[in-house]
DNA sequence: CTGAAAGCGCTTACAG
DNA sequence: CTGAAAGCGCTTACAG
């Protein structure tokens, strides 16, 4: 009754159902031209025997495309990460493969070579595109093949990639930096994550906040997405004694910032206010709890393969995608500003330069990282 | 030149370089009977047309094993995450497609039928068998199927799971009970992650420690792999006055116990110790900076490639793994217990109760979460 | 609504 | 060392 590999093949089912293995073929295809009743003794059949398509062999004959990779460069980063759980639900609940391959920032020969590598016939691609490798891999996709993106928010003017999502965090990062400007702070620091435009659009939220208010608008920092980027930036930020709040472009910057104020002696919120991005799992449960701007990533991993779908001939009816939107989440790291008596107290010395307290920290931080 | 898809397949390769399609066959498999000649003209002609090896047709036609399927409960906590980025590695290394298939731990029927439609013919399993479901799901998969397993390090007389790799915490969790021991600390709590056999390896070697030191062993608390669960069970451990000490599963449970510490008024490590477990990558960036115990998932993952590899005809010769060690790495978050005097000060009232200092932030945590 | 044909791109035996 | 055959499990036209 089994093929000679062990497992039920189509012609299996059909001559144990009594029909041509054509007829099996338009069942598991859901094709309408099969009577009611026809359909439901292969149905049965294809449960007594635990008949399961090959996909191989779908996908070589030609069959609808069940399978897709992600493309990112890297699976581990936060939003990385939750936007792979949520592809990955997606594809579960519509019965695709999901792959994932993670593609190197080397050269952009290297960059097209591994995007080729990952790419099946008869598969869809799903591209990470948050950083510059991620784009560049993108744009190596040939026209021919089934993809959608995530991408950050286009700015103003810019054309959005082909079939692409994203969040849009202008407005959430303007509320975030209002919020501090109302808590007192005559200003906002923004430490951003990496951008090969210059802009984000958090950078921009931001911005245009500081703006509204009338204020000078200072330089971001910006270099990486991670701690210990944000330690050392902060470190710098943290030897300026007008600084008194920080926006930073994820959690995990706000994390290192976080340790870099006070490894040079100055508390958080107490001396400065510092604001993240993303609502990591653990923000909550730091000390102090991370107020932050929180972006369902899971959510718009979803999205993004609905978006694949739509453009795919097996897809559902294009519904309105709705894109998750940013949220400030107010927890504890952000505050009034210090009263300036306080400011020039016990932890900045007479000559105005903040001296790292903890020194042995800062050594290991160095040298760890 | 090309086939009707627009790629090129081993007939047009055949043509092109004045072979026989049998010979490709052969070049791209590596056969040995193949001269240098017609195998360098061969490779050539690859080069020069593109041409990329459709895997649906090797996997049809019965070829070698060139797909992983990694199926795990979750992709997103520290050990899995990480373990899925090493295998990542190895595969993209070795030529291999790496799928990812989340099991919901509903019931054992859904497990074996998530395994079942997991595995493709022609394809590898490698299952993240860290908790419960990752086992069901490993004990799922056919006898025919090739496989390899991460698994929590099997106790004393427990048989190990067919080809699998793991890590041996035994020898870390004593060496961090000990230098807790050596600290001055009285005794050493333990917040377990979940484990269905009642005792990992980290257990028994804090409760080893113990016994060697003529300690009564505390009961251990084991609920969760997540800080919400470590906030829970450390809001319990510190209404104990006696309690200095906290050995935790893994670092998300010791983040969230450091905070329960916090909310009740105890800081850490001036009033209780806590030592994590995993060394994520932001634990050094936390104030204080966790003093954790490293394991290398990441090296795991590659190293459980490796054992699929040597299970499969195509690897290469069975090597010696080397599974990594896990290692003690001291920060700040332990430290000498408070002097008596000092413990029963400000922070406890008379009646030996510890009192929530931070209610809100307690009545917040108890909302989110 | 259902059956017979041709072929997707490859591989493993089998011959020479 | 190299070529001709058969077939992996399916799908899409094509017939009836």
């Amino acid at each position: 009754m089994t093929g000679h590999r062990g497992t039920a093949s189509i012609r299996d089912v059909a001559r144990a159902a009594g029909v041509s293995y054509q007829t099996v073929s338009r069942v598991i295809n859901d094709h309408p031209s099969v009577s009611p009743p026809t359909r439901q003794t292969v149905l049965d059949t294809i449960e007594r025997l635990e008949y399961r398509p090959n996909r191989a062999a779908r996908a070589l004959a030609g069959g609808p495309v069940q399978s897709v990779t992600v493309l990112a460069s890297n699976t581990s980063l936060y939003g990385f990460a939750a936007a792979l759980e949520g592809i990955e639900e997606a594809t579960r609940e519509f019965g695709f493969v999901m792959g994932v391959r993670v593609v190197e920032p080397d050269t952009p020969a290297g960059v097209r070579d591994a995007v080729e590598r990952a790419i099946e016939p008869a598969g869809a691609i799903i591209v990470i595109a948050f950083d510059k490798a991620g784009v560049d891999a993108l744009a190596s996709v040939p026209a021919t093949v089934p993809v959608a993106a995530m991408v950050p928010a286009p700015t103003e003017g810019e054309h959005p990639a082909r079939s692409s999502v994203w969040i849009d965090e202008y407005a959430a990062a303007k509320e975030a930096t209002n919020y501090l400007l109302r808590l007192g702070h005559t200003t906002v620091h923004h430490l951003s994550i990496p951008s090969w435009t210059g802009a984000t659009k958090r950078m921009l939220g931001w911005r245009s906040a500081l703006q509204e208010a009338g204020l000078s608008v200072p330089k971001p920092l910006l270099a990486g997405w991670e701690a210990s980027w944000g330690y050392e930036a902060g470190g710098k930020l943290a030897k300026k004694r007008d600084v008194t709040a920080v926006l930073c472009g994820n959690d995990d910057i706000a994390v290192g910032c976080i340790r870099a104020m006070h490894d040079a002696g100055r508390s958080v919120p107490e001396d400065v206010s510092i604001i993240g991005f993303d609502d990591v799992p653990l923000a909550q449960f730091y000390t102090p709890a991370l107020t932050t701007v929180r972006q369902d990533f899971k959510a718009l991993g979803r999205v993004c393969f609905a978006k694949l779908l739509s453009g795919l001939a097996n897809g559902t009816r294009e519904q309105r995608l709705r894109y998750p939107v940013a949220q400030l989440v107010i927890r504890e790291s952000a505050g009034p500003p210090p009263k300036p008596s306080h400011r020039h107290a016990t932890t900045l010395p007479a000559h105005g330069r903040a001296v790292p307290v903890n020194k042995r920290a800062f050594a290991r931080l160095s040298k760890e990282k």
